[in-house]
Parts: C-alpha cells; sequence; structure tokens
DNA sequence: CACAATTAAATTGTACGCAAGTGAATTTTG
DNA sequence: CAAAATTCACTTGCGTACAATTTAATTGTG
C-alpha cells in the first residue's frame, strides 16, 4: 500500500503490463533453461528435477526426504515418485530412519557420487550457452532471490 | 569464453552451490509465481498457464493455436487440451478455419472477453507483492529475455 | 499410560510440459 | 496434375507440480 489517495488508486497501465511481462519472462525462462539443459541431461539418463535433487545430495550428504523439499520449494507428493525414479536408476538409496520411522533418509550409491564428477563438466556448458557475464549471473540471481522472497510472503489472502 | 587459460579451469566450489545456481533461482521463482497468482485465479477457475493464454487473446483477439504457441513457447501438445478446458469453461470458442482446414482459430467468447476487467484490477496485487521498483522489474525483464534468447540458441548438441 | 494432536511420506486426482507419432489438409515438385 | 514433402492440430505416454487425503509414527497432554 505504497501508494497515494487509495480512491481510485489506478495504477498505471504501464505497471500491469511490466509485471505480466516478468511473471511471463520468469516462466518462459525456466523452460528454456529446462530444455537447455535436457540433451546434457539426457545423456546420464536424469530430468532437470532429478538433477535439482542430485545437486543437493552431492552438496549436503544424505537427507531426509523434507529436507530435500525445503531446500528445493518441493512437497513430498513431487518428490516421493521422483525419488523412487531416481531410486530405480540406482543413483540413490532410500533408507527409513531408525531413530524415527516415520522419516525416509535418501543417500547417493556410489553410482550416484561417482555421477557428480560427470556433471561438473556438464554446468561448464550452460554457463557458456547462458552467455552471461559472472557479475551478470550473480545480480539476476539476487533480484530473483528477493522477488520470491516477497512472492512467497504475499499470502494474498486466499 | 572470456576465461584464463581453459586448461581445467576449475568452477570453485562456491559456484556449484544450489543457491549460486541462476538456473535454480529461474525456476523456484517460477514456481512463486505460479502460487502467488493462485488464490486470485482459483476464484476465476483458470489456471496460470490458462490465464497466460487468456492475456494473449485479450491482447491480440482471434488467433490460430500455432500463433498462441509461438507466443507462449509452448506446442499443440500442451496446448490442444488445455485449450479444450477454456472452452468447456464457456471462455473461448474453437473454430476450424475454413481458408485452411488445417488451423483451428480460438475466439473470446462474451464471457471470456467480460473476464478481462474483472481479472485486471486483481491482478494489480500481484504486482505489489513482488515489492520491485518499476525499474527493476523492466531490468530484469530485459535481462530475462537476454537469458531465454541465449539459452534458445545453445543447441548444445543434443 | 491412554489419547488427541502433530508430523513425515506416500497416494490420488487434476493439470501442465514435451517428445513422438497420427491423420488430414495444403504446398511443393517433378 | 499426381506424388512427395510439409504443416497443423490432436493424441499418447512419461514426468513433474500440487492440493487433498491416507497411513503410520511420534509427541504432547491429562
Amino acid at each position: 500500500m505504497r501508494a497515494q489517495t487509495t480512491k481510485t488508486m489506478e495504477i498505471p497501465q504501464e505497471e500491469k503490463r511490466l509485471e505480466k511481462q516478468l511473471c511471463f519472462a520468469v516462466y518462459a525462462t525456466a523452460h528454456a533453461f529446462t530444455r537447455a539443459y535436457k540433451p546434457i541431461l539426457d545423456r546420464v539418463g536424469l530430468t532437470y528435477p532429478q538433477y535439482l535433487v542430485m545437486l543437493v545430495l552431492w552438496e549436503r550428504g544424505e537427507l531426509p526426504v523434507k529436507t530435500i523439499g525445503e531446500q528445493l520449494d518441493l512437497d513430498s507428493g513431487t518428490l516421493s515418485p521422483l525419488l523412487k525414479r531416481l531410486e530405480q536408476s540406482g543413483l540413490i538409496k532410500r533408507i527409513r530412519d531408525l531413530r524415527d520411522e516415520r522419516q525416509v533418509i535418501v543417500s547417493l550409491t556410489p553410482r550416484g557420487e561417482a555421477m557428480k564428477g560427470e556433471i561438473d563438466t556438464i554446468m561448464t556448458a550452460i554457463g557458456q550457452a547462458a552467455g552471461c557475464t559472472l557479475q551478470e549471473m550473480a545480480e539476476m540471481r539476487d533480484m530473483l532471490h528477493r522477488l520470491r522472497g516477497n512472492l512467497g510472503r504475499a499470502g494474498m489472502g486466499g
């Protein structure tokens, strides 16, 4: 509510357009990223969301499903079947926690661990495809981070 | 290719972390946008991709399926069932073009047309939720545009 | 200790997103 | 003009996303 009289509170047409353009730009760029990654990830038999799960595991080691979900902002309805596929591919193990049997601990198999090196090279290619300087990438990433934080807190009164 | 020796060209471990990844920032922000829009769109019975189709039609009038796909970067495998749902909701019509019977022309029904005003007001809330200045929004939009262009042209040697 | 409330994961149902394939209409070529 | 190539939309199959429900385990409370 940062505006003036709130009377008819006309938001300039321009702002509406921009906001729509921005949300579409984010939407379309996300798809473009997925498509750019696809030929590379196809070679190792991963989808893009599966790759994100692997990133989390490479970085943080074994984790319960819930924590993976918090990292990626995904719920168990998405993760459960996805993790089952990664398990069938032989890249991860899923073991029920003995201390708390509600939890399932996800960890890398040797093959899953080994894939890290393979992929490492691959990530470089995408960075170059993006065709941005490191500084631009960092700037954009930080802006998106803030934007996402704001949207998350929006509530919006459903 | 703006780097030093390209020899082993080690990417620092730091840059590989999830939070440092631009691709993840885009991916997660896209989901955040969809979630922010959801409570609003629920009231009028639209999904976010359906809203994007309506935006195109409000802006450009009746269009063949192919053109809608070009605008939104979606193929007919996605659009065909989506458009069928919009038709069942009574918001659009689909009529096979008499001049070229391969094409299906999509147009708004009176109800679909009327929804434009309804939504327009409501959408203002999202712009404010984003919590960015106009300048930041424009900057981000332009950066994402360029990024998307680069990724699209990547090819990547599938 | 029993019993309600909470939590974690999985399941169900709906809707994208996209690759691959089908079928009908149009355009290109020989 | 007929055969081949192309185009457009639709369909099929797989893998996300996510709301809502279910099941099992743990925690909180009396």
